[in-house]
DNA sequence: GCAAAAGTGTTTCCCGTACACCCATGC
DNA sequence: GCATGGGTGTACGGGAAACACTTTTGC
């Protein structure tokens, strides 16, 4: 390990301090392919680190926790103002403290991932320092981050296939069709309407509302809703899906 | 909020401070019970404070973090330290960091969660300060311990459930009716033998040793092992099973 | 009418549960 | 032999996958 500057052994020996970062995730709709079209594409910010270490590198919104704050409410904090933007999900992934994460400064990393609307998140500060790059194409980060967005992916991909966070990506009211391929984007593979729609009606918090959709050239498809009841504990009391 | 001595702004307002503390859980033989004879039982290792703040309560072991020591290292020694033993499953559970959960300093704790050899537990440290307590029935704890325990409790029963971690509450080999017996106690019910077995065997991780245990008024039953075969992530890549 | 997606019905297969039954040991 | 748990066989039922089919819109 380099020991760069003067007072080094200070801060070296002195206890881990803390941050928070977020994984933020949203779906786009996948670039035109001809053999599999339409298939939409999870998409996240990052920042470029303006300060050593790792300067230029891309990496993981995050920052201090303030005194008075929850982690929390860190995390909330920390994602509306890299994006503006107020997230539909929001849970604790993980801690990450090994000794060696960051080349000076011992740091212990709370890391929350969240996630957004997708028409929201198109309209989003896009600026020098902040840019959204495909979730399975992201460039060689700065200090662990690369492994903590491979696990962010995987916790997003295991639990939506068992719980009912997937409408999270969308806004209050959805298709079916609209439902499915958010799933169809997070899993990367298609599903069969038929069985999804059947899956889904099973769920008892989705409810249908009395509207439909007009204006494509077939069938006008009925809007749903998710009802507020309550998800069965998969997080810690303090956590909820906001 | 008290603010007890003289220099509390400057602690009060200083970054949240972290710490770690354990849950561990192990098995004891049920009290027998006419009804319901020999349903093992959960019990779990908790500390007397000796110092303010919730002096006389009991807590979950824990302490700071050492500089040169990952999240995991520390969870381990601070286990180690309390009850003597050396886990056999060690996991992080989960960082709790609402800002009343102290009422003085601004601590963030990382759990872990532990599970322990039964009959190591059995001849661990008891002391005046430390001491065992039924799972299902802890007494009120310090600080926000007692949704942690809870949290805890339910990680461990659902996690039993979808993976093989139970037959770390046992020693290398075993028989199929002592795990039997180690679920029924995690999920406080009877299985049915013969289906508890078809579905470990299918388990593919767990491998029939060339040795039975005679002795028994019956039929020696065939002693098993857990083959290491890593199992699929369920926990971000630092994480194992030791 | 025709295309396209919404929505329903039906079959098949797998897997968990329940439970009857046989096996090997100690006494 | 008999009791006791080890271990096997088998039938039932619910749910997921595959896919044929009907419905309702725009053009």
């Amino acid at each position: 390990m380099v020991l760069p500057t003067a007072n080094v052994s200070e801060r070296l020996y002195a206890p881990p301090s803390l941050a928070i970062s977020t994984v933020i995730f949203s779906i786009r709709n996948g670039t035109v392919d001809q053999d599999e079209p339409g298939l939409g594409e999870l998409w996240l910010p990052l920042v470029r680190r303006t300060r050593p270490p790792y300067v230029d590198r891309w990496a993981l919104p995050g920052g201090p926790i303030a005194w008075d704050e929850s982690l929390e409410d860190a995390a909330h904090r920390n994602l509306h103002e890299t994006t503006q933007l107020r997230p539909r999900y929001l849970e604790q992934l993980y801690a990450f403290g090994a000794v060696e994460r960051s080349p000076d400064l011992r740091v212990v990393s709370i890391v929350y991932w969240a996630l957004v609307q997708a028409d929201e998140a198109a309209k989003a500060t896009e600026g020098d320092n902040v840019s959204w790059f495909a979730a399975d194409d992201v460039p060689r980060l700065a200090f662990d981050h690369n492994e903590i967005v491979e696990y962010a992916l995987w916790r997003l991909r295991t639990k939506v296939e068992y719980s009912t966070i997937a409408h999270n990506f969308l806004g209050e009211t959805f298709t079916l069709a609209q439902l499915r391929e958010v799933y169809e984007a997070v899993l990367g593979r298609r599903i069969d309407p038929a069985n999804f729609r059947r899956q889904m009606r099973a769920s008892k918090d989705l409810v249908a509302t009395d509207q439909t959709v007009t204006g494509g050239k077939h069938r006008p498809p009925r809007l749903y809703r998710f009802g507020e009841t309550e998800a069965p504990q998969t997080t810690p009391p303090s956590s909820s899906t906001l």
